[in-house]
RNA sequence: GCCUGGGUGGUGGAAUUAGGUAGACACAAGGGACUUAAAAUCCCUUGCACCUUGUGUGCGUGCGGGUUCGAUUCCCGCCCCAGGCACCA
């Protein structure tokens, strides 16, 4: 045995053996029971970075320790293919996006390998693949069957840099998510998946997801946003039909006094029609398109609008409404028009002040005689209260109003109680070249029509000339775009947008149940028994892109017969950022840590114990140079430890307990808390930085027992157990050095197919523990007692005490606290 | 503004699950041993203050109160930081 630890060869050799004898590759076994464990799948951008190795070192632990444990483990990996970043590389270096990409995912499985993962790699899957994509295709053609799929015109968020169309979910605050570009509103016939027609279960699940991180269900439940309320008709004063609007405030229509409308509303352009304002309202509405999304949506504007020149009638007052055109108004919300009610919504306010409209009170404060007049509003008045001045309504309570007054309403046919939502429909189409086709062709005759399921695959070409300006070369590709209509055989245009690449990381961890499957998407037999995915890990940022729709996908397979889950994530660990002197690890900022210099300078063990030791996994993990140091010296600690000792150790008989003296009981006792301690940590909570603390605590006993038992004859047996116990427990999470030194013992069977080690009950019991004697909550003493000392024993041994003799002295005793096993209290 | 986390030594973090020794484990720092020397390794010290230097006293988990024999942990009121949402009617 070298005497040195040198990573390089050891993990070289254990990676060569995992691959050779696939002990990773799992079938399906009814007679044991599975456990899927799932990290999210890599976009192959190049290389892997500090954040892939902490989130699939995590995975990977616990893979491990569930295989130990007797599961049957599913736990794959793949590429997460298509995507922009492909085109942009390719055009920018000259090369293809398929040879970027399979030129990216060859570099990063090689780094995989390199940190020891234990992946089923007979699993692996690319979603640019056809044999992949195909069967995307053929959901799509079910869910335009069952109306789940659908085209529209609508204004659509669009990235003039990206040249394509982005999910509301890909617009934060205005801007791209890839690029920082300001995103424009453009109105475009797109393709659509009907989330919305899930939207009461995916917000109702949220609440049957425990083991969910609490955050991310309220992230998902804010971006669904269901709000009750009314819609309302108010009647046009020309009798020319209605406005409808949303309002969750029906309690204060007494005093809506105008209407808003947003600048993209229908209705627009026929009320100020032939009106005096009619220019003007058509240069406002111009300008409030051309303005950008991010300062729209952010508030930043000033309020602004323009009258129409049309009234409507407000249905419980009788008074005239002017109806005007709004730059706050979002078209996208509700009905595009809201009632304004200046004196209980602030922004009415602003709006009222600023054109000099009515402003009238109809809440007051419940318990508070006199309402707030209206020449004294300085700020809109927005709490629920007591009705004033709403004729018949008066008096009532805001909550009983708003059902009181649209029931009122609706006998005249002007209302209904509605649910509104925040969340819109999926906009999946996107005019880029590196994706999935959708199955669509356009015919001149017949129209849309979709590819028949027999000529699917829509294969990609591959023979295109990428553009500079980065569109998409699709629809100037005639082999391509050119196609004969299905249906009369006739001159036909193929679809040539592609979906948006989040559609294929919606269902491939059903994939991976059943890669190998080329006759149909998913095997249902092998589907039902690993569905749904036990464990799965990522980054929050997913929190609602990736597992909102991953969500919505499941129940769409389940209803088009695929699958048999209602969900698709049973418990979701989210984890946190690498950072480095205080950053996020990015290029721009400069503080990346290459994983590949890192495996050659300390080898995969110390960066995987590095990456598990310096934060739990929910927390953000500061990089350390001088921690992964910290890490290498402890594994050459154990690695010494071994190789220092290995010819006593090997031939140390087995520990069975009995007489030892007092520092080898101590030892024996550690070794079986040690063994407890790792198994709740890893098992309960993941947290495996105080797993590992604790397999440190316990070599460093190994070595204080070393000094003190030198000549013992038991102290082989005994460290040998201790010994055994730190490399089991601890091969979960630093693989490579742990099987090493389990064959250096002499073991001929692998580690990996040792179960895991069960702790001792008897050998945690001590013959006598410490107490600690507080007087009046202050640490003064601390005794050993018999570990089955009676609480009477106790307080008799801590009042005999010398040191507590003195903090008593002769004051009477007023109580004692006994806690069993740990303290007493005595008060004076 | 709303929602969700969080605030503990010089640093990363333990202890928060049922209230019971605050600071495990590591990093950094300082001292010592080994060595011609260095590296590596091993040992010791390390929350703050004070003194009579001892299983010493006092203080100490963002701030102020409360409950309790006892509060980092529970309750009330604040402050600060991070993340998410935000003109959503």
């Amino acid at each position: 045995m070298e005497q040195k630890y040198s990573p390089k060869s050891i993990e070289k050799k254990w990676q060569q053996y995992w691959d050779n004898s696939r002990v990773f590759e799992v079938h399906e076994d009814g007679s044991r029971e599975k456990y899927y464990l799932l990290e999210m799948f890599p976009y192959p951008s190049g290389r892997i970075h500090m954040g892939h190795v902490r989130n699939y070192t995590i995975g990977d632990v616990v893979a491990r320790f569930m295989r130990m444990r007797g599961y049957n483990v599913l736990h794959p990996m793949g590429w997460d293919a298509f995507g922009m970043p492909a085109e942009n590389a390719a055009i920018k270096a000259g090369t293809h996006p398929a040879k970027w990409t399979y030129d990216n995912i060859d570099y990063m499985r090689n780094q995989l390998k390199q940190l020891g993962f234990s992946y089923d790699w007979s699993r692996e899957i690319a979603t640019c693949d056809p044999a992949y994509y195909r069967w995307e295709q053929l959901f799509f053609l079910k869910m335009y069957d069952s109306g789940l799929a659908y085209r529209k015109s609508s204004y659509v968020n669009w990235c003039s840099k990206c040249q394509t169309v982005l999910a509301n979910e890909q617009v934060e605050s205005g801007l791209c998510w890839r690029c920082d570009t300001p995103v424009v509103q453009k109105e475009m016939e797109q393709w659509f998946f009907r989330i919305t027609h899930y939207v009461d279960e995916l917000l109702d699940n949220t609440l049957k997801l425990p083991g969910w991180p609490e955050r991310v269900l309220v992230m998902q439940q804010n971006w669904i946003g269901r709000s009750t309320g009314s819609r309302l008709l108010f009647p046009l004063e020309s009798g020319d039909g209605n406005i409808q609007v949303f309002t969750t405030r029906a309690d204060t229509l007494f005093g809506a006094t105008f209407l808003s409308l947003a600048a993209e509303h229908p209705k627009v352009s026929d009320l100020c029609r032939g009106k005096p304002e009619e220019a003007a309202v058509l240069d406002f509405v111009q300008r409030a398109k051309q303005s950008k999304r991010n300062e729209r949506e952010a508030g930043m504007l000033e309020k602004e609008g323009v009258f129409t020149g049309s009234y409507c009638i407000n249905p419980q007052t009788g008074k005239k409404m002017p109806v005007y055109v709004a730059n706050f108004v979002l078209m996208a919300y509700g009905t595009g028009a809201v009632m304004a009610v200046p004196a209980h919504d602030q922004r009415d306010f602003e709006f009222a002040k600023k054109y000099d409209l009515p402003i009238d009170v109809v809440i007051k404060p419940a318990g508070s005689a006199q309402p707030p007049l209206t020449g004294d509003l300085t700020r809109a008045y927005e709490e629920d209260g007591i009705l004033v001045a709403s004729g018949e309504f008066t008096g009532m309570e805001s909550e009983a109003a708003r059902i009181a007054i649209t029931e009122s309403l609706a006998k005249r046919g002007l209302a209904e109680l509605t649910v509104q939502h925040r969340l819109r429909d999926w906009g999946i189409s996107r005019q880029r070249y590196w994706g999935a086709p959708i199955p669509m062709v356009y015919c001149e005759k017949c129209g849309i029509v979709p590819v028949p399921e027999k000529d699917l695959p829509v294969v990609l070409p591959l023979d295109v000339e990428l553009l500079e300006n980065g569109g998409s070369p699709l629809p100037v590709h005639k082999p391509f775009y050119s196609a004969k209509c299905p249906q009369c055989g006739g001159e036909a245009r193929r679809e040539t947008d592609t979906m948006d690449t989040f559609v294929e990381s919606s269902w491939y961890f059903a994939r991976y149940t059943c890669p190998d499957l080329d006759n149909g998407a998913l095997d249902k037999e092998r589907v039902k028994y690993w569905m749904p995915v036990d464990q799965y890990i990522g980054g929050i940022e997913h929190a609602v892109l990736h597992l909102l729709y991953s969500r919505f996908f499941v129940k769409v397979l389940r209803d088009i017969g695929y699958l048999e889950v209602d969900e698709p994530f049973k418990n979701l660990l989210t984890q946190g950022m690498v950072i480095k002197d205080g950053f996020k690890m990015s290029k721009s900022k400069g503080n990346v840590v290459d994983p590949d210099d890192m495996i050659q300078t300390y080898g995969a063990d110390t960066v995987r114990l590095f990456c598990l030791f310096a934060a739990p996994p929910e927390k953000d993990l500061d990089w350390s140079d001088q921690g992964v140091e910290g890490s290498f010296r402890f594994l050459s600690r154990l690695w010494r430890l071994v190789s220092d000792n290995i010819e006593a150790m090997k031939s140390a008989a087995v520990c069975e307990g009995g007489n030892l003296s007092a520092d080898l009981a101590a030892l024996r006792r550690k070794t079986h808390q040690t063994i407890k301690k790792v198994t709740e940590d890893i098992r309960e909570r993941f947290h495996f930085n105080t797993a590992i603390a604790a397999v440190m605590e316990l070599v460093n006993q190994i070595y204080q027992v070393f000094e003190n038992c030198k000549d013992d004859p038991m102290l082989w047996p005994v460290v040998r157990e201790a010994l055994e116990a730190v490399i089991v427990v601890s091969s979960p999470m630093v693989p490579h050095i742990c099987e090493e030194l389990w064959q250096a013992l002499g073991h001929e069977k692998l580690l990996l197919d040792t179960p895991w080690p069960k702790w001792d009950d008897r050998a945690l019991k001590a013959e006598e523990i410490l107490i600690v004697v507080q007087v009046n909550g202050k640490l003064r003493s601390r005794i050993s007692v018999p570990a089955d000392a009676t609480d009477k024993e106790i307080e008799e041994i801590s009042l005999a005490d010398p040191r507590v003799r003195e903090f008593i002295g002769d004051k009477p005793l007023r109580k004692v606290v006994v806690v069993p096993k740990k303290l007493i209290n005595i008060v004076i």
